[in-house]
RNA sequence: GGUGAGUUGGCCGAGAGGCUGAAGGCACUCGCCUGCUAAGCGAGUAUAGGGGCUAAAACCUCUAUCGAGAGUUCGAAUCUCUCACUCACCGCCA
């Protein structure tokens, strides 16, 4: 959520924001309902005012005896009308917050404008996409073969986009969610959480998802509880409502969790095999901090996430998403994207953004300077730290011999039990 | 799921219709004092939103906030209702 005041101070910079994010807006529905707002609180409150003092002359009357049922009437005349606007207040301040929800943030002046991920430059690369002596298959091919990948029992048990993972499948996931759990932890510096998989309405509103994006998640039935869709939202939420110290930022969580999405614009997308699913692991990272620190935190934890790849020696590039790509709360995006041999493609495997104050305001969490001034907005800031199925496939795709079997990297082989291949 | 007790400022904790934005304590800040430290003394310390003044602040003033929402009342932290959460016991259970 943006600032109401910066929006009306910065209007033109607010439309063409807007305008490369392609989000039509009309502002002065704003402004008039902002000036409709004052007028109203300057109304009531004279009233309010009034009738306070009026009460406080009652409670000194009734002392003395003396009877004050004209000034009671009068007072309660006057309660009545500022109950009737505070009504009418109540309903301008709904219309202005449901406006202002559905505004996506600013961008900052290093996101590239562009109309969609054709768009996204290049950043860096590292690593040189293997060249195979043969024709690379794709992991589900691969895991088929090997045993380890069923995806009719996934949408057996329960439907399409759903994946069975099975001996070495399985363990090669767990033992990513560890080796990258103690990465971050060990030599990052996140401290490690295990947030719920659910979480209430409230908490999906702090971080941007509602109202706007619901048809992306799963609800649960009959309470205010929604499965995750990334642990984005609980960590980051983690202080929602508080006033933090200066000295104890930034903050630093990293966790992994399933995640749950819909993907109800992703018809026909990336249907075979395991890289777009309903469910699926992820370890993620996030940062909370001073907005002077925000896009210095950007580049090193965009550097984390890179870590993971580089230690697994996984070829991949990073993009800068355009003002067309970039998501509803981000105003500076990297993607990395994983080399994967069959598809002769990046993917994307990781995306880290910053959000500075945009979710910060929706959840009201502020940290008070260390001189003591006023209370301000953090930052925000949140990346895969990375997607852990992708990963899965990465490796398959990246480490796969001519047989069908699949290298473990060696940096996994101590989290596989010793084991060097899958076959 | 049932019954009971709770939810007050950064923390602890009083308050039971008006004099309470909220006693007292702790913590913190500034000043004083004492060879140093400790103790002591004095002052200060919530957040948000309007309005005024201003180049902008500072400042002045009003309004709101004692878990959330609604109600009763001239007036609610205090009374009523609904909901959420916490704790205890019972039931159930990994």
């Amino acid at each position: 959520m943006l600032d109401l005041k910066w929006i009306l101070a910065n209007r033109k910079e607010v439309s063409s924001c807007l305008k490369n994010r392609k989000h039509d807006f009309n502002i002065q529905v704003l402004i008039d309902l902002d000036e409709e707002r004052r007028k109203l609180i300057v109304e009531t409150e004279e009233l309010k005012a009034r009738r306070n003092e009026g009460s406080k002359k009652v409670g000194e009357a009734k002392r003395t005896g003396a009877n004050v049922d004209a000034l009671m009437e009068e007072i309660r005349v006057i309660g009545d009308r500022a109950k009737e606007i505070d009504g009418r207040l109540t309903e301008v301040e709904l219309k202005i917050e449901d406006l202002l929800l559905g505004i996506p943030n600013r961008t900052h002046e290093t996101t590239p404008v562009g109309e969609d991920e054709k768009d996204n430059p290049t950043v860096r690369a590292w690593g040189e996409p293997g060249k195979f002596s043969f024709e690379p298959k794709a992991h589900w091919d691969l895991g088929e073969a090997l045993g380890i990948m069923d995806f009719e029992k996934g949408a057996m048990l329960a439907q399409s986009r759903f994946t069975v993972l099975r001996g070495m499948g399985s363990r090669l996931e767990r033992a990513l969610i560890a080796f990258m759990l103690d990465l971050h932890t060990g030599q990052h510096g996140y401290t490690e959480m295990e947030p719920p998989f659910m979480v209430g309405s409230k908490i999906l509103r702090g971080t941007g998802q509602l109202p706007k994006f619901a048809e992306d998640l799963y609800k649960i039935e009959g309470e205010d509880l929604w499965l995750i869709p990334t642990a984005e939202v609980p960590l980051t939420n983690m202080h929602h409502g508080e006033i933090l110290e200066e000295k104890d930022l930034p903050k630093r969580y990293t966790a992994y969790t399933p995640c749950f999405r819909k993907e109800a614009g992703a018809y026909g997308r990336d249907v075979r095999g395991m890289l777009r699913q309903h469910q699926f692991d992820k370890v993620e990272l996030v940062k909370i901090c001073t907005p002077e620190t925000s896009y210095d935190e950007l580049e090193k934890l965009t550097a984390n996430a890179e870590r993971v790849l580089q230690i697994l020696e996984l070829p991949y590039r990073v993009a800068a998403l355009c003002t067309g790509d970039i998501g509803f709360g981000s105003t500076k995006t990297y993607d990395l994207e994983v080399w994967l041999p069959s598809q002769h493609k990046y993917r994307e495997i990781s995306s880290c953004s910053n959000c500075e104050d945009f979710q910060a305001r929706r959840m009201n969490t502020r940290y008070r300077p260390a001189d003591g001034g006023k209370p301000r907005f953090v930052h925000t800031l949140n990346g895969s730290g990375i997607a852990v199925g992708r990963t899965v496939i990465a490796i398959m795709e990246n480490y796969q011999r001519e047989d069908g079997s699949i290298a473990i990297p060696a940096a996994l082989i101590p989290y596989m039990n010793g084991a060097t291949e899958i076959r």
